[in-house]
DNA sequence: AATGATGGTGTATAATCGACACATAAAATT
DNA sequence: AATTTTATGTGTCGATTATACACCATCATT
């Protein structure tokens, strides 16, 4: 079983493995999911390609990498020409590389997700002129293997948002607790039950409720509460404390 | 809020974007951590690099991704060239792309995990000379920014063990219900109650327990058992079941 | 016959989850 | 002024799930 230490790699093996033609080298993209949250539906940003190939269709908002940056760099740069946003969650999620995906040329693309909170970020300027929100169940099909990278974004999605505080991401900084649920009913594409969802988020300590409520939403108004990240932070640190709901 | 559809995307964004130079082309190579259990410990699979940069050097096993393949047939190449083995499970993982994580040249990687039933594969010929097993926690400090990624392939390898029935690529087809403990074990690197275990093991009616006993293992001997896949897969079809440990 | 090492089994308590209904505030309407 | 409308806000109980925990069985060795 136990096998030697000193040996080397055969010529054979070295050559197959680590020679590399200059042919073998590829052209390398970013391709961004954009989620955004508009206090009742849950969407994505698109744009209308108006360049080739699939000129018209529509499709995520994408670009290549270049060779001074990495690929965090290259999915912030790609997000902020086209929507002028900085300080955007961004978290990569997969690699695709089949052989025909783009027709054009061999394109190894690389999904990001990011997560936007639609109305405390107004878009203008040029940049966005041909992108517009969909809502996640009305967007059109899109180019390449674009949909199986939605698909994957929202697997994760799903699963971040039960078990990290990423969630406010999309909500403005103050929110009440039903925009709060409804983001999550649009995430997990369920209803949740209105008590026990304000117990859970409520046994896990991390919001503040705020002297301070929300008219526009209801007669009554409705309290604001604030995510307190500090409060979060030393939690896990201190108390190994991790966020389920 | 509602953006035109059908304006165009200025040049100047056009071209920011989606022209390249041959420049950035980029060199891609997959790396796979490679993981193997010996009905005992959790290991990891290194070779000793004769060739350089960081010759003599113990790393990955990894290779560059050629233009008539894409990268889940890269990662099977790779592993297959250097094992011998194939039908092994396979993931991918993340995608390295730190401007200096290869002092020699830009080099983007994707790291995959494989998990390997270690005693029923054993390696002969010489694709192995250079390369062993080691303990987890006794693997010694690696190039490039290879610790980083079997720091996250063990993460998945927790969180994957919990939710999908995966530990079983890491025994052999007939293992013991103290062989699959100490898997768990292995793997979240924790102590578990036997009885709890057996007892939510077997709640999650997928193992078929034999008629025959591993005598190696005790005077008494232990039964043996199998992962029914076929049944695993039905229920998971049919009542939505989900695999949870 | 005694010893030693590992296999195999069940119950009771605590914690968590999930279902469920009514009163309140305040603006709008009559 | 009274009534209607609409969304807010709040607690309990039963079911399920998770956790802690101890003893006997087997059989080879001595």
């Amino acid at each position: 079983m136990e096998i030697p230490k000193e040996a080397d790699l055969s010529t054979d093996i070295n050559r197959q493995l680590n020679f590399y033609q200059k042919e073998d080298q590829a052209l390398l993209a970013v391709d961004c999911i954009i989620f955004g949250f508009d206090k009742t539906n849950l969407k994505i940003l698109l744009i209308k390609r108006n360049f080739e190939p699939e000129k018209g269709k529509w499709s995520l908002i994408g670009g290549f990498l270049k060779k001074n940056e990495n690929l965090d760099q290259a999915a912030t740069r790609v997000l902020n020409t086209l929507t002028g946003l900085s300080d955007i969650y961004m978290e990569q999620l997969y690699t695709y590389s089949k052989l025909d995906r783009d027709p054009g040329q061999r394109t190894i693309s690389v999904s990001y997700f990011a997560l936007i909170d639609v109305d405390s970020h107004q878009f203008d300027g040029i940049q966005i002129e041909s992108a517009r929100w969909f809502d996640l169940n009305e967007a059109p099909s899109l180019i390449f293997d674009h949909d199986e990278m939605i698909q994957k974004a929202i697997a994760r999605l799903r699963r971040r948002a039960m078990t990290m505080p990423i969630g406010f991401e999309l909500l403005p900084e103050k929110f009440t607790m039903r925009q709060l649920q409804n983001l999550y009913e649009s995430i997990l594409n369920k209803k949740l039950d209105k008590r026990n969802f304000i117990n859970k988020v409520n046994s896990l300590d991390v919001l503040v409720k705020l002297n301070e409520k929300d008219m526009t939403v209801s007669r009554k108004g409705a309290y604001l509460f604030v995510f307190d990240k500090e409060k979060y932070r030393k939690k896990v640190e201190e108390d190994g404390f991790s966020f389920k709901l």
